[in-house]
DNA sequence: AGCCTATGCGACGATTGTGTAACAGTCGAA
DNA sequence: TTCGACTGTTACACAATCGTCGCATAGGCT
């Protein structure tokens, strides 16, 4: 996932009409689509767009969707984005030869969206192992991402979901500037239009929550650059 | 279990991303893990480490998962050590073929890490019953998987069945926040299609069930984030 | 000093997330 | 069968939170 938003999913499938009906759906549910058409484009895009996801139909001019599932397999850069393999029924026989060819999962057409969808959920969420069990310290400020709480002097603070991440975003690379772009990237998402300005209405409302039981300030504004946390 | 309280997990699977992000995951959530990469050294480890539980894929090269599963239940002093198979979802149909030959519990990829998790605590659960862990309890709520009752300041209480599940779920890691898709898919299972919203209805019934007689809702509610206890 | 830009902050409607009641469908027991 | 318990979905209301604006203030130049 970029680090905040939407989920990046790109989509591989030969026939237009089905492709459309499926970005239209993916963009429904949240996803961030690219769209190709073959193989080729796929590979590059890959490289380019760095999706969290892809759904890769199996027959394809040039390229065939197999082929380009082994070679992404392959590369240890890109073996851990999850590949849902599209196939007609008809091709079911090589089901197997899918899974072995590294696929994380296989549907098979006629799908429903529904399902698709849930599955891609489904590899979403065990390919990305949540910040879990790490709890971040900064001072007297700690977070635990596990139980969404933070505390300062062992007080519990009360944030707001953007605050939170906004924090989580600070707190992991403590001292480090993040420019406004950076942050919206991170928080926000990837291609959220937002102004930069808002960033500072969060920051100052994070400044606030996490003075709300007293304390000094432990967020750095950096004139013309960003913020940073100490 | 391990001295230290630390369950042991041995982990064997051939694919090196998997079974990088599951040790991740496991070890986050306080496993001891051991890994393997094929099922002779499995078989090796199991004697050197004595792990408490172990974690088998299906497939793999030289000694097949299942290969494994069969010696270890046929040696008497190997035959108590839980295992859980993992398998891709075209291998489904060996389904009764795996647990047949003894393998306790069984989870189709793509699978949820967290279900994963859920699943090796209850074998260990069950093999250890002597252990505290059999009753759950949290604040002044105590819950029996065994007799399938929930107390509440010595009052039982009267829960349906997905709102009994929906609790075991959240006192098996009090403080932990479930996001509406994880608990859909622990509580629900993992290729059920249920609105998210279903989950918000069934929390709000459990909260009424908890107050059945009177205290205060344990369930908290992190918004745009998921829901905990406590 | 004066000027210009970047930042802090309060206030405002707009948006989003959540709690809950109501409803219709399903299932099993009597 | 009928009954009752339970389910998933929907609609509505309310509250939390959001993004933007306007203006005051602070910082960095010449």
């Amino acid at each position: 996932m970029g680090k905040g938003g939407q989920p990046r999913v790109l989509l591989v499938e030969d026939e237009p009409a089905q492709r459309t009906v499926l970005a239209y759906n993916l963009e429904a549910e949240g996803f961030a689509v690219t769209q190709a058409d073959n193989g080729e484009d796929a590979m590059v895009l890959v490289d380019e767009e760095e999706p969290d996801i892809i759904i890769l139909d199996w027959m394809m001019p040039k390229v065939s969707g197999i082929e380009v599932c082994r070679r992404l397999k392959m590369r240890p850069d890109t073996r851990g984005i999850p590949i849902i393999m599209l196939s007609a029924r008809a091709e079911e026989v090589d089901r197997i030869r899918g899974l072995e060819t590294g696929a994380d999962d296989y549907v098979v057409k006629p799908y429903s969206v529904l399902e698709l969808m849930a599955r891609a959920r489904a590899q979403l969420r065990r390919v990305r192992p949540s910040t879990a069990g790490v709890v971040l310290e900064h001072e007297d400020i700690r977070l635990d991402p596990e139980s969404h709480r933070v505390y300062r002097a062992d007080k519990v603070l009360k944030l707001g979901p953007t605050e939170f991440k906004l924090l989580v975003t600070l707190m992991e690379r403590p001292g480090r500037v993040f420019s406004r772009e950076q942050l919206l990237d991170l928080v926000w998402g990837r291609d959220i239009y937002v102004d930069t300005r808002t960033v500072d209405v969060h920051v100052g409302r994070l400044r606030k929550s996490l003075m709300q039981h007293g304390g000094s300030d432990p967020v750095r504004t950096v004139r013309g650059a960003g913020y940073s946390l100490g």
